[in-house]
DNA sequence: TCTATTTGTTTATGCTATTGACAAAGTATT
DNA sequence: AATACTTTGTCAATAGCATAAACAAATAGA
């Protein structure tokens, strides 16, 4: 059974058997490119037919075809013709963003926020609710009431009867299932199953960091890339966590819980039974508690003044305000969390090996001195050839982003929908 | 623009633009499985076409025709019939894992271990062979040599004319190139591009932990697994991750790099720039000085004896010994050992959800105590959720792991190549 | 014995992508 | 200006894959 090389025009024949089949790469690559093609002209943002053939591999004629959908259906407009380059010029395609809407809701401190974006994962309309009850029938009917005001406005411009969720707590991607989330004291919630019957819409769910990661990704981190991790940094710290393009899952859906990496063997009780947990050392509440304690210790620091000279009610966010303006103290704080993230994130650059680290959530987006110190420590303890290949951001995306991300996740079938 | 659903024996169409089209998930799995009959023969071992069909969800008509090229090629064969269920009794249709072969070779401690494998990637032909001079050139030479061996014993009988290399080092998985190998002192190694132009054979190239897991996966491993952790302890210690069946590689190839996560922010200094990272606390040499270092101290222990009266003689084979003979002493460095890694392993379930972590490498694979222990400890730090899907095993494969897993490399392109 | 069921194959059909031919619309050369 | 050459996009004919429908083969069960 030896398949004897046999080359010929780029494929490969089964020679011995003679079975005429063609085999190898390229095909493959046509298979792939040919369900992506919506994809390529969303990169290119404006291409001939020709250039897409070009791309993909695929023949002019198929090219036509399938443009001829996208046409139909809105998603591509013809703009005229383009440069020639010593022949006939092209028909230059225009891929039309607004052509479609999906849209996301994120939960976060009693309150949902939610958008309508379009197929850039770009905000065309948000609102944000409050959750007057919480428990898990409350924040459905609040999610139901925001549902019906977006659906009325986009009316018949929607991609989908589809809505994506980014939730407190640990998910199960599959089920659309709240296994526990701590935050809010809920455990087994099958919200999928619930908001699919109750509004028929296809509901897509995931966890806080995995919608922010795919935010990230669509929206936020430059052209191009497709390893990343978003590490959302606010009442605890996860990661989501993107490989080729495509989220990291695990067998649970549970991968990504940076929050719970050992930073210091020995160090304090978690309430997951470890010891030193990251989510102990740095997290609004860690930090704030920090502060306070090293305030008592020195009170000359703005921080004093900056929380009303009540140093019990200092937060997090006072403390990067301080250091934002200069503060000696809330900069050694910032420096202090900054060490405890950086062994954590120097252990998800030689393990992971992503090409962007981006830090978000409230209080991750909300410093770049953060962000700063945070690109120092891992410099000194990351392998430098993995190193050598990651950059470390702030997030840009702002409070919505996880609303975006959610989005994401209608926007992500887009391509299934349209072709196939 | 809006898709509304419109359900028709599990197809959607595109009603408001009447355009005839199917879409949605089960021409999707269609898709995937086509691809994957193979496979699914070789899960089953004996199948009939008609339950092909049903798993495929494909007709019988489809699964007839890709069935008699199996049968001409000779993967498969007919076996008689099965027992009717109320109807015409099915033709079975028996996997013949030995109707083709694949080559591996894995470069450890100055040796070539080379295996010739069958599509169940079972060895069925393996030789060592010793790299005499310690230069890429040597090694090289004396891996032509092996090849000759085994392509003329297996003359006509291969997959493929191709290899798959399992090599030390930082190796960059697409131009197959080694980037850096401290063990032996290499960098900058082109071996895919040597090998390929100097004997035509289409070469796979990956580090020792990578393939390892690949071994796991496809013949060590219980089957079904598709989200596991190998992890090799030798000199170093790094691990392979196979997420959804594929390994996961980073933007450099350069994921799993284990032996440098930090374990103590302020242990001690590595080569690699970083302090306490798990390779300068568990690793051959680390656990060999900590013996002598405890034996000082307290010479009663077998370990003494074992090593032949002279302390400065232990290795950690001495010390695994020792530890299945129950002496304290060893028992007690395991204990410390299993704490480190436990801290790793912990970190990794918790970041990467797997469903199998596999303890292997020269020490990795000799010690079950080690593995037991290192159970014990992460069941202390890693979260309950992720923790209650993973199970930590000895790799039972032994020490042609790693040539094994290298015939992977080759085994995987056996779909691509027969079918497609 | 007769009927229902299951399996595997054959035939006609539909869909997708391709090739090759060709028209359209430019540039380059004489 | 006329001609040759390029490039682009479409059309018609064709190949290949998967399917449905029909059918034959082989059984269980009444």
């Amino acid at each position: 059974m030896l398949l004897t090389k046999y080359y010929n025009a780029d494929t490969l024949y089964l020679k011995e058997y003679n079975v005429k089949q063609r085999i190898g790469q390229p095909e493959i690559l046509k298979e792939i490119n040919r369900t992506h093609v919506l994809d390529i002209i969303k990169r290119e943002r404006v291409v001939s037919r020709a250039q897409l053939a070009r791309i993909t591999s695929l023949s002019r004629a198929t090219i036509s075809l399938l443009v001829d959908k996208l046409l139909t259906i809105g998603v591509v407009e013809e703009i005229g013709r383009g440069e020639s380059s010593g022949g006939r010029p092209p028909v230059l395609l225009k891929f039309i963003p607004d052509s479609a809407f999906a849209m996301g809701a994120h939960m976060y401190d009693s309150d949902w926020s939610m958008v309508v974006t379009n197929l850039d994962a770009v905000v065309r309309r948000s609102i944000t609710l409050h959750i007057e009850q919480n428990s898990p029938r409350g924040a459905i009917d609040t999610l139901k009431r925001g549902i019906e005001i977006l659906t009325s406005e986009f009316s018949g411009k929607m991609l989908l009867p589809a809505i994506g969720l980014g939730t407190p707590g640990l998910v199960d991607i599959h089920t659309g299932t709240i296994k526990s989330a701590v935050d809010v004291g809920w455990a087994e919630v099958p919200v999928k199953k619930i908001l699919e019957e109750e509004t028929g819409l296809k509901t897509f769910v995931a966890n806080r960091s995995k919608v922010g990661a795919l935010a990230e990704l669509w929206y936020g981190a430059r052209e191009g890339i497709k390893d990343l991790i978003y590490i959302s940094i606010g009442t605890g710290i996860a990661a989501g966590i993107i490989h080729q393009g495509k989220l990291y899952i695990g067998t649970n859906s549970s991968a990504g819980e940076l929050g719970h990496v050992t930073i210091i063997p020995d160090g304090p009780l978690c309430p997951c039974g470890n010891r030193g947990c990251l989510q102990q050392l740095v997290s609004e509440q860690a930090i704030a508690t920090r502060a306070r304690q090293l305030l008592r210790e020195n009170s000359r620091s703005r921080l004093h003044k900056l929380a009303g000279n009540h140093p019990e009610m200092i937060t997090v966010y006072h403390v990067l305000k301080a250091a934002d303006e200069g503060d000696e103290l809330a900069l050694s704080i910032l420096d202090e969390s900054a060490e405890y993230l950086g062994i954590a994130v120097a252990n998800l650059v030689n393990l992971f090996n992503p090409e962007l680290i981006v830090l978000g959530g409230p209080v991750g987006q909300s410093s770049r001195i953060l962000t700063d110190k945070l690109a120092e420590k891992v410099r000194l303890r990351a392998m430098a050839y993995p190193l050598s290949a990651v950059q470390i951001v702030t997030s840009s995306l702002g409070s919505y982003s996880g609303a975006i991300g959610a989005s994401v996740l209608v926007l992500q079938q887009a391509n299934r929908l349209i072709f196939q």
